[in-house]
RNA sequence: GGGCCGGUAGCUCAAAGGUAGAGCACUCGACUUGCACUCGAGAGGUUGAGGGUUCGAGUCCCUCCCGGUCCA
């Protein structure tokens, strides 16, 4: 939302005066209201003025949440607005958006642009919003914020041609809504000058104010925010109401906390099972002094704040509110949990599946917090069973949304465990026992583990505590703040193609169309034609182009590579001369190629059918490319597939094949095909534009595609599933083949096994069988060779123990090999010094260039230098252009130059009997 | 999609650039009527993949793959 202001020309209303209305400027705040004319009191909402109605509801008295929403719908219904079924809150049908934050949302941007009919107009609806942006406030602030509630909306559009209504009739409503239906006292209702922007919209605005707290909100949209950020009037101006249901509840409740009456039960439950217990006159008197303080400032001030006012220590405060809180946050994030799962969003660490998982962290936290971790899954099933007498899809998917929020308990309780090892680790090994601020940041940022959960770990452990760095979540918030987003970039073609017109799209007239005869438009170098009619299909939607010739007029033939869709000027990329403007052409479609891409769409379609009956319905396609060969298709699920899964999906889809089903292409206004066929059709996203292309399988599955498919399902021939496996968390890919590439892929597979059978001279029955006898043979083999070997190595050790050189204080072992390699010379070593202790082997190989050697020190052995064995080496590496190292009794090095070994044997003996004499260095970098 | 952390025996994890190890689990054996326990022995690895630097890479550098996590 971007700072502005209208001029008080906006705000002026004749229904004002006439409801003897004036308009005030609040110093405090510096702020416009417009209150009654005998209303004498601060004008203002918290912090400015306390909330008036906690233990002394005002108005309207009830502590039922469908009961607010019950007379909201009625009374606006009363008043000519059709009601409106809530739309989900997943909001599937926009790509700026992963959840309907607003009633408003439902509209955008095709309502409200004025690109469709609104379903209804004007209309209420009382949708269910989700908003996570200031999770933190919510619990903090006793229920005036939630991140799940409904949004009482009603709307109206208006345009040149018909006027619905607008300021005057929006004012006057809630004016009767709230006296009238809510029986609030008018000198309580103030309406606050505001500025509303959003979605790149924007407009004037009240909001209205109720004992101190913000009940509703009633925006004038109509100007459109350009790019340089100046304003523009939008054709389509809407009225864009939203009535907080759950806030007129708290008002009309008098309730301490508006949780109370929202989630009678899941609070009772969690307060129950969590063993909370709280001075109700204290935590009345509390929530009042709290909506008397500034909410931007730091928990702890506002704690203290209070604290003081009611003259209370804030450690007694703390222990009062803070359990408290906890329920709060977890009766109204589970809510929000589990509506979101009813909508089959997969908890991952992308998209709006990565919600779900903060969501569900946020919950586990709390009740972890709490002692009542074990009772999630219970909670998250009592809000299911609740929530459902009013929105029936959660009861629905019960089974569904227990599954999916199970598995990621599982993850949860997993990386909790892992986390909390790694933190006992961590402090074990560090100097103090401490941890570094730098260390939880970490800690966060990568094993998702809060300093709190450090400090809860630390406690309950090593009796350590933690404090959490006063700028920690702003410090993460930096780390994340360079991060710029990328953006892919368009394709980039001459601005010029703009000024033709579009191409017409004869391949969906008739898909069967191999030849056509059309018209050049243009040409661009070095590759573009552009005609006025094409049958050849554009890559998009997952679907390769089609590919085929161009026939010019004298005969040339040029052929079509790729067909890009640019602005619906379809652009042909050919190799050869291109034709000129005007010239008439002959199209040729590569048909065996569409066949077997049109096989492969409607096959997409049908996999994901199966694979959603088969796993359930949280099953939507995350992505999908279809080619000739082999197709792919990701779908959301919470985990890898079993056999047994992949084979029912298997089977399931080709009995649908062998149903022929017909494929039944129609075009509908999206409003219709939403009503129709629900939000299931944006399985491949969202589909710009207002009119929609739906393709339906029979009854099976239907969905908005813009792609080719065949006549009917028998046309798919087998379809085969070549491969699955997790390409994220809570994304699976099925690699799968249809028609003639089913075939050859099976003609392939024969042919292995027919080349198997000849070779391991065995049928196909018993190769599995026959290959585990030969690589049964090989591993005795292997060991037999190892155990010769081993024999050999340990009569060369034996050999050289016998024929040691006495020195003083060692036993000298010199010996060159061409026989073995590094790790056999390293254990002849080792061998030589069990055998003869006071030894001092030195041993080269000549297998590897550059040679290799080793030094090994008996343990008893005296080397009268006291030279190390791995300064020796690194001393003997260097002369022969190599290098070496090693520890006190063990060496290794390379020998890079042809070697004397004579020499380099006295060089040895030198160095072990008298070091570094004779002014020789070591070069110690 | 981006940042960060990680990938070593079936599992949990070790190894200042220098012989890849420990605990648990597993197999066999001993002691036991049997089980558990205990003791002894054994097996188990292309250190995620590929490339580079180096005499030498689990370790350093690059690319990719996989997992985790935070944020859009």
């Amino acid at each position: 939302m971007s700072k502005g202001r209208f001029g008080e020309e906006e705000y002026r209303l004749s229904v004002f005066k006439e409801l003897g209305y004036e308009r005030k400027y609040c110093e405090k705040e510096g702020e416009y209201y417009w209150v009654p004319q005998e209303f004498r009191g601060e004008c203002g909402e918290s912090p400015t003025v306390k909330y008036e109605f906690i233990s002394n509801p005002i108005g309207y008295r009830t502590n039922s949440l469908e009961e607010v929403r019950n007379l909201f719908l009625n009374f606006f219904s009363s008043k000519g607005h059709k009601v409106i079924e809530p739309y989900p809150v997943v909001a599937r049908w926009r790509n700026d958006l992963y959840l309907t934050d607003a009633s408003i949302v439902d509209f955008q941007p095709y309502v409200t642009e004025g690109l469709i009919p609104p379903p209804a107009n004007p209309l209420v609806i009382s949708q269910p919003c989700i908003r996570l942006l200031d999770l933190d406030n919510v619990g903090t602030t006793f229920g005036r914020h939630m991140s799940i509630f409904e949004m009482g909306g009603h709307h109206a559009f208006n345009n040149s041609s018909h006027e619905v209504y607008w300021k005057d009739d929006t004012v006057r409503y809630s004016y009767e809504f709230i006296t009238k239906i809510m029986k609030i006292p008018r000198e309580k209702i103030l309406y606050k000058e505001s500025y509303w922007s959003g979605g790149g919209n924007a407009g004037p605005c009240f909001e209205v104010i109720v004992g101190g707290l913000e009940v509703a909100t009633l925006v004038f949209m109509r100007f459109k925010v350009e790019q340089d950020g100046s304003l523009s009037e939008l054709p389509i101006r809407t009225v864009d109401t939203g009535y907080g249901m759950e806030r007129f509840l708290w008002v009309a409740s008098g309730a301490p906390s508006s949780m109370f009456v929202v989630h009678p039960k899941a609070l009772k439950y969690v307060i129950e099972e969590g063993k909370i217990s709280y001075d109700e006159d204290l935590i009345k008197k509390y929530v009042v002094a709290l909506s008397g303080v500034d909410p931007t400032l730091p928990l702890s001030q506002i704690r203290a704040k209070v604290a003081k006012e009611l003259n209370v220590e804030p450690t007694f405060l703390e222990k009062q509110i803070s359990p408290l809180e906890r329920a709060f946050k977890v009766v109204d994030h589970s809510k929000s949990l589990v509506f979101i799962l009813s909508e089959g969003v997969v908890p991952s660490n992308v998209g709006v599946g990565y919600l779900a998982r903060l969501l569900f962290r946020r919950i586990a936290r709390n009740m972890r917090s709490l002692g009542m971790l074990d009772k999630l899954i219970p909670l998250l099933s009592l809000q299911v069973d609740y929530w459902s007498t009013w929105f029936k899809t959660l009861g629905e998917q019960k089974d569904e949304i227990i599954k999916v929020a199970s598995v990621e308990f599982q993850k949860y309780k997993r990386n909790y465990e892992r986390a909390s090892s790694l933190i006992l680790k961590e402090i074990d090994a560090s100097k103090n026992y401490s941890i570094t601020p730098e260390k939880l940041v970490e800690l966060y940022d990568s094993h998702g583990f809060t300093p709190e959960e450090v400090n809860d770990v630390l406690q309950s452990t090593r009796g350590i505590s933690v404090e959490t760095p006063v700028d920690f979540y702003k410090t993460i918030a930096a780390r994340h703040a360079r991060n710029l987003v990328t953006q892919t970039k368009e394709q980039e073609f001459p601005r010029e193609i703009l000024s033709y017109k579009e191409t017409a799209k004869k391949y969906y007239e008739d898909p069967n169309l191999a030849e056509y005869s059309a018209t050049v438009l243009g040409s661009f170098e070095p590759n573009i034609v552009l005609l006025e009619e094409t049958i050849f299909y554009p890559e998009g939607g997952g679907q390769p182009s089609d590919v085929g010739t161009i026939e010019k007029e004298n005969g040339e033939k040029l052929n079509v590579i790729n067909v890009i869709n640019y602005k619906n000027r379809l652009l042909h990329i050919v190799e050869g001369n291109l034709p000129k403007a005007g010239e008439k052409v002959k199209l040729r479609v590569d048909m065996e190629r569409r066949w077997a891409l049109r096989r492969a769409h409607t096959a997409t379609h049908v996999v994901n059918w199966a694979s959603r009956n088969v796993l359930g319905a949280h099953v939507w396609q995350h992505g999908a490319q279809k080619d000739v060969n082999e197709s792919r298709l990701d779908i959301t699920h919470y985990e890898g597939l079993s056999e047994e899964e992949i084979e029912k999906i298997e089977r399931l889809a080709n009995e649908l094949v062998l149903k022929a089903v017909p494929v039944k292409i129609e075009y509908l206004m999206r409003t219709e095909a939403e009503r129709r066929y629900g939000f299931r059709i944006y399985q491949g996203g969202v589909v710009p534009s207002k009119e929609i292309r739906v393709v339906s399988v029979g009854n099976y599955e239907v969905e908005a595609c813009g792609g080719l498919h065949v006549e009917n399902t028998g046309q798919i021939g087998l379809i085969k599933i070549t491969r699955v496996e997790k390409i994220q968390d809570g994304v699976v890919r099925l690699m799968f083949t249809s028609g003639l590439s089913s075939l050859k892929l099976v003609q392939e597979d024969e042919k292995i096994i027919r080349e198997l059978e000849k070779l391991l001279k065995v049928g196909k029955s018993k190769l599995p069988e026959q290959s585990v006898n030969i690589l049964k043979e090989l591993e005795e083999l292997k060991s037999k060779v190892e155990s010769y070997r081993e024999k050999e190595l340990k009569e060369v050790s034996t050999m050289l123990a016998n024929s040691v050189e006495k020195k003083e204080g060692f036993n000298f072992v010199f010996y060159v090999t061409n026989q073995y390699d590094l790790n056999e010379i390293i254990k002849i070593g080792e061998n030589v010094s069990k055998l003869d202790k006071a030894s001092v082997c030195f041993i080269v190989s000549t297998l590897s260039t550059p040679n290799d050697f080793i030094v090994v020190y008996g343990e008893e052995s005296k080397v009268p230098s006291k030279i190390r064995a791995g300064d020796l080496a690194k001393i003997i590496g260097k002369e022969h252009g190599g290098g070496g190292g090693g520890k006190d009794k063990f060496g290794k090095g390379g020998l890079v130059n042809s070697v004397d070994m004579e020499r380099l044997k006295q060089k040895v003996l030198s160095l072990l009997i008298s070091g570094l004499e004779g002014g020789e260095k070591v070069a110690k970098a």
